[in-house]
DNA sequence: TTTTGAGTTGTTCGA
DNA sequence: GTCGAACAACTCAAA
C-alpha cells in the first residue's frame, strides 16, 4: 500500500522526514498542491511564484531520476489531499508540519480525514519546546537563544533515501507550465538569473557560504559586499533544512566564528513562535498604541505619491531607493539595508507598517508570514522584541557608516559618477560636484520627498500623541 | 509579590 | 573628530 508524501514549503529530498518515512513503510506518491485558496490575502507572492515554479521544476525532475513522479494538484489542500486518498484508497500521508495559521487549519482539516503523519523539520526547535520557565513563549529574543543553544545542536541530517518505490499506477496531474507561475507579460524576473532554486541550488549555496562565514559577523551590515548567507528564500522553500544549515556551518569551527550567523538562524524559529502565539501577526500590531497612530491616510494625493516613490526607489535618499530597486530588480534586499528602508516608510513617511509588509510579501523570493511579520513589526517598534519606535534609523547617517557608496552606484546608476562623499546625499553636495557628475536635481534624480529633520519630529510627536 | 538587571542591528547633542 | 550621556521611560524574565 503507498503512502502519499504531502509537499510544502520543504522541497528536498535529504533530511526530509516526511520523504524518510514514507519510502521506509513501501511505495510513495509525491503530490504538491498549489492553495490559493486556504491563505487568503498571504497566497504566495508574485516573486516567490517564480521561485516555486523552479524548485517544483528541479525536485520533479531529481524524482524522475529515481523512477518517480511530482503530482501536481490545484485548489484547497486538505480537499485535494483527501479526495486523492480516497481515489485511491491510501489511508496515510506523511508531511512536514508548518506553522503559518491556514497550514495549521489545512492540517487539522486532513487529519480529520487521512492518517495524517506530521513530521518536525522545519525549525531547529519545534514551537512550545523553548519557553520561560512557567511555560509561556518568549518575548525576547537573548532568553529564548540562550535557552535554544542548550539543546541544540540539532541531529544529525539524514541522507536522502537510496530507495523509493513507485507505485503501480499513477494519478493525474496539473501540468507544471499550465499554472502561469512566472511572469510574462512584462517578464520582469530577467534579473533573478542570480538565484538557484531547487535543493542543489541551495546546498550549493550553503557550501559556498560556509567557507565565507568568518566574515559574516562584520561584513553582514556592508550592503556593497556579498557576505551574508543569501539562503534565505532556500529555507523558506524548504530546500535545505535549518538543521542541515547549522550543521554544515558548525562544523570544525570555533563557536565565536559561527554564533552570530547561528543566531540569525535562530531568528526563524523566534518568529515562528510569534506566529503561532499571535496568528493575527501580519495585520495586528503587538501592542495597540500603534493602531491609534496618526499614520498617513493613503487616499490622499500625498499619502499615494509617497507610498508609490517608496516602491519604486524614488524617495531621493539614495539608500532607500537602491535597495528599493534591488528588491524590485532580484526578488531580495540586503539586510542593513531592508531596516533602513521599512524604517524610512514606517517613520519618516509615518505610513502603515503592514503597506510596506504587503509590498515585500509580493516583491521578496524570500517572504515568509513568521519572519516579514516579525521584522516589520521589529521596525515598526509594535511588536514583541522590537525597536524602540523613537530610535528613529537614519538614512543620511546609515549610508555612510555601512559604506554604501558602491551599492548605491550599482542600484541608482544615474547618480554612479558621484564621489563616495557627495553620493549620500545628492542634494547637500556642491553645485558644482552635481555638474561635473552630470545630474540636475528634479531632473535626472528626484530632490528628497522629506526632510530628514522634519519628519522625525513629526514622527515623535505621533508617536507621543499616542499615549496620552 | 516585588525587585532587579537587561534588552539584534540608534540618534543627537554637547563637552 | 571623538566620546559619553541623554533620549524617555518600556517590558520582560528570573530571582
Amino acid at each position: 500500500m503507498p503512502s502519499i508524501i504531502w509537499f510544502r514549503e520543504d522541497l528536498r529530498l535529504s533530511d526530509q522526514a516526511a520523504v524518510r518515512a514514507a519510502a521506509e513503510e513501501g511505495p510513495v506518491i509525491p503530490v504538491y498542491v498549489l492553495d490559493d485558496e486556504s491563505p487568503g490575502k498571504w497566497r504566495t507572492g508574485a516573486a516567490q511564484r517564480w521561485w516555486l515554479h523552479h524548485s517544483l521544476k528541479s525536485l520533479s525532475s531529481t524524482l524522475q531520476e529515481k523512477g518517480l513522479k511530482l503530482i501536481l494538484l490545484r485548489g484547497e489542500a486538505s480537499a485535494k489531499i483527501a479526495a486523492l486518498a480516497e481515489k485511491l484508497g491510501i489511508d496515510r500521508v506523511h508531511a512536514i508540519e508548518h506553522y503559518e495559521p491556514w497550514w495549521v487549519a489545512q492540517q487539522d482539516k486532513l487529519a480529520g480525514r487521512v492518517d495524517l503523519q506530521l513530521h518536525p523539520g522545519r525549525l531547529l526547535s519545534e514551537p512550545g519546546t523553548v519557553t520561560t520557565k512557567s511555560g509561556e513563549p518568549y518575548k525576547i529574543f537573548t532568553p529564548f537563544w540562550r535557552l535554544l543553544q542548550q539543546v541544540m545542536p540539532p541531529p544529525e541530517p539524514t541522507r536522502r533515501p537510496a530507495n523509493m518505490l513507485a507505485p503501480d499506477a499513477w494519478p493525474d496531474s496539473d501540468e507544471l507550465d499550465d499554472w502561469n507561475l512566472l511572469p510574462t507579460d512584462p517578464d520582469w524576473a530577467t534579473g533573478f538569473d542570480e538565484w538557484t532554486p531547487g535543493e542543489e541550488g541551495a546546498l550549493s549555496r550553503l557550501d559556498d557560504f560556509a567557507d565565507r562565514v568568518a566574515d559574516y559577523q562584520e561584513g553582514r551590515n556592508l550592503p556593497s559586499e556579498d557576505l551574508t548567507s543569501r539562503l534565505s528564500p532556500h529555507l523558506h522553500m524548504g530546500e535545505v533544512s535549518p538543521a542541515k544549515v547549522w550543521h554544515v556551518v558548525a562544523a570544525n569551527r570555533q563557536w565565536q566564528t559561527v554564533e552570530t550567523f547561528l543566531s540569525e538562524l535562530a531568528w526563524r524559529d523566534f518568529s515562528t513562535q510569534a506566529i503561532v502565539t499571535f496568528p493575527d501577526y501580519g495585520d495586528t500590531p503587538g501592542r495597540e498604541q500603534f493602531d491609534r497612530l496618526n499614520w498617513t491616510d493613503l487616499r490622499t494625493v500625498e499619502g499615494k505619491e509617497h507610498l508609490t516613490a517608496w516602491q519604486r526607489g524614488l524617495t531621493g535618499y539614495p539608500i532607500v531607493d537602491a535597495g528599493m530597486r534591488q528588491l524590485w530588480a532580484t526578488g531580495w534586499m540586503h539586510n542593513r539595508v531592508r531596516m533602513i528602508v521599512a524604517q524610512f516608510l514606517i517613520k519618516h513617511l509615518l505610513i502603515r507598517w503592514q503597506e510596506g509588509e504587503r509590498w515585500f510579501w509580493d516583491c521578496l523570493v524570500d517572504a515568509d508570514y513568521g519572519n516579514n511579520s516579525q521584522n516589520w513589526q521589529w521596525s515598526a517598534g509594535s511588536g514583541i522584541d522590537s525597536h524602540p519606535f523613537p530610535r528613529m534609523m537614519n538614512p543620511k547617517t546609515q549610508s555612510p557608516k555601512w559604506e554604501a557608496a558602491d551599492y548605491i552606484r550599482q542600484w541608482v546608476p544615474e547618480l554612479a559618477s558621484l564621489p563616495d562623499d557627495a553620493i549620500h546625499l545628492p542634494w547637500e553636495a556642491d553645485e558644482r560636484v552635481l555638474h561635473d557628475a552630470g545630474i540636475e536635481l528634479g531632473k535626472d534624480y528626484p530632490e528628497p520627498i522629506v526632510s530628514h529633520q522634519a519628519a522625525r519630529e513629526r514622527a515623535l510627536a505621533a508617536y507621543r500623541a499616542t499615549k496620552s
